[in-house]
RNA sequence: UCCUCAAUAGCUCAGUUGGUUAGAGCAUCUGACUGUUAAUCAGAGGGUCACUGGUUCAAGUCCAGUUUGAGGAGCCA
């Protein structure tokens, strides 16, 4: 007989048939004459009760069901004499899969803490708050392929080891075969890289923006879905060694554009997630409400499924660099003196608890900045006429921050080549980043989301090294 | 990388001004109980007090360094 998913069972309430399911333990409990065991299989956050009639089974068989063990069940679907679940399996054989030895076993039927999983990474997807996330980061994941191709656009696999060392987005971790401990080199004492496997200095990348554009420079519309790596010796609940990014890439787009698509691609998946994970994320809610209650009633924020809804109702606040510099000036913490770094004018870099305040107290929605200062800013982007910003824009969120960083690209030859010499990057070695420009560049442009900064507000959970399945991070590569 | 705080049983935590044999709840084990819901009740076992060094008659407790974790900052997505 062939297995039936517990969530399956659930959904259609079959009594009197009978089935095969097999799943995990994850409590029992009983007396001299009944045993209910509560068994998942990861389909649905909701566990299915088996109740096993002790006097029909060997008891040396019923000794090894214990929390962790995995067992297959056969038997029949029956209404619940109890209180706490609509239908049950009674069963009529059990077999146990896999043992697992309650004194070493460390996942209890109890609330762990979040950093106890991490460090047991390997089997957290057991626990009901990481089964929540994981199903909801793959609807996430098949909601933005869905969301690129019903809009026409080509999904494109950009290289993960790249042969620039200067994508301008961080510290890149080196990719090498060469012996480390015997390196060979050069006549003038440099590392010979033309023995390496590439015959050249190679990094894993940090971006797969510049590769997206020669797609784009032919297809119109493209995106990129892949890991990237950044080497920074980042330590927050924000930053990955090793994360999920989405890059898309429109031909004959401007900035507006470009905002348009981020506004409406952010609002898709959110209401994606609504729709098609309503049971765990009400999961996380509560487990978030449970959490705040410790928390004094200011600080306590809005409810998750609240927080989503809001969102998707209003309009995100788009202004440009200068207009938030004027509002921040103004700001009473900033005339105050609250602010740890004062805000002075044009120029002032925003920092994080700038960002806050206008997303959190000012405008408190969503906000879309943007004509940044060229110079804190990358070499591709756009050269707005007043010799001073960039046609770039950043999508600032609540709690998290920057969610999105995109910019119109500069399609002019003669700007992009000065402004790359300006900006110390090897114009030779990025020939053929030039070339878009030099046969038949547009106007164009695009955007970066980070896939995990996306899983941080939509499950509410307040650490990135908890939304993703193994995290990489500065001392830490496990599992 | 910087600032602040922390590390005690498998887990979550108490541990007084430095002073006898380091405590609780949960988990585990044993037993009781005819339908449980994080079952309940009774009993038992379980500790290199993160590590290294120092101060002291005496250190879980004080000091220094190291490691790891948390919160915040920077870098960014």
């Amino acid at each position: 007989m062939r297995r039936t998913e517990i969530k399956t069972i659930l959904q259609k309430e079959e009594i009197g048939a009978e089935v095969v399911v097999k799943g995990w333990v994850r409590n029992y409990r009983g007396n001299n004459f009944v045993m209910f065991v509560a068994l998942n299989d990861g389909s649905s956050l909701q566990n299915l009760q088996i109740v096993i009639d002790i006097e029909k089974f060997d008891a040396q068989l019923l000794k090894k069901i214990t929390v962790g063990s995995s067992l297959s069940i056969q038997g029949t679907i029956a209404k619940s004499e109890g209180k706490g679940q609509s239908i049950e399996v009674l069963a009529s054989s059990v077999e146990v899969l896999g043992t697992a030895n309650a004194d070493e076993y460390p996942l209890q039927p109890k609330k762990h803490s979040l950093e106890f999983l991490r460090e047991i990474g390997h089997l957290r997807f057991r626990s009901n708050t990481f089964g929540a996330i994981t199903r909801i980061r793959h609807q996430m994941i098949y909601a933005i392929h869905t969301f690129f191709h019903e809009r026409g656009f080509y999904n494109i696999h950009t290289p993960i080891i790249t042969g620039s060392d200067c994508e301008g987005a961080g510290e890149m971790f080196q990719v090498t075969t060469l012996d480390l401990k015997k390196l060979p080199f050069t006549k003038d004492g440099n590392i010979d890289f033309s023995e390496d496997f590439f015959g050249k200095q190679t990094n894993l990348t940090v971006s797969g923006q510049l590769e997206v554009e020669m797609a784009c420079m032919a297809m119109s519309k493209v995106y990129t879905f892949g890991p990237t790596f950044r080497a920074e010796n980042s330590n927050t609940s924000r930053h990955l060694a090793e994360f999920w990014m989405i890059e898309p890439e429109v031909a004959f787009a401007d900035i507006y554009d470009d905002m348009d698509l981020a506004e409406e691609f952010l609002k898709y998946l959110i209401s994606y997630a609504l729709t098609n994970c309503k049971e765990d994320l009400e999961f996380l809610q509560e487990r978030l409400l449970q959490e705040e209650k410790s928390k004094p009633e200011q600080e306590r924020s809005m409810p998750l499924i609240e927080k989503l809804q809001f969102v998707l109702a209003n309009d995100f606040q788009r202004l440009t660099y200068t207009e938030a510099i004027e509002i921040l000036k103004e700001s009473k913490p900033n005339k105050k003196g609250q602010f740890k770094y004062e805000v002075k004018g044009f120029g002032t870099d925003l920092q994080s608890e700038h960002e806050r305040y206008l997303v959190e107290k000012h405008f408190k929605k969503p906000v879309i900045l943007t004509g940044y200062p060229k110079e804190i800013k990358a070499f591709y982007m756009k050269q707005n006429p007043d010799g001073k910003t960039v046609a770039a824009m950043d999508v600032l969120f609540p709690q998290i921050g920057e969610i999105i960083g995109g910019s119109e690209r500069e399609a002019d030859y003669d700007k992009l080549y000065n402004r790359m010499v300006e900006m110390n990057i090897p114009t030779e070695e990025l020939y053929w980043y030039l070339d878009s420009r030099r046969y038949g560049t547009v106007p164009h442009a695009g955007f970066g989301l980070g896939f995990e900064r996306l899983m941080l507000f939509v499950t509410g959970m307040g650490n990135i090294r908890d939304v993703i399945p193994f995290p990489r991070y500065p001392k830490s590569a496990d599992f």
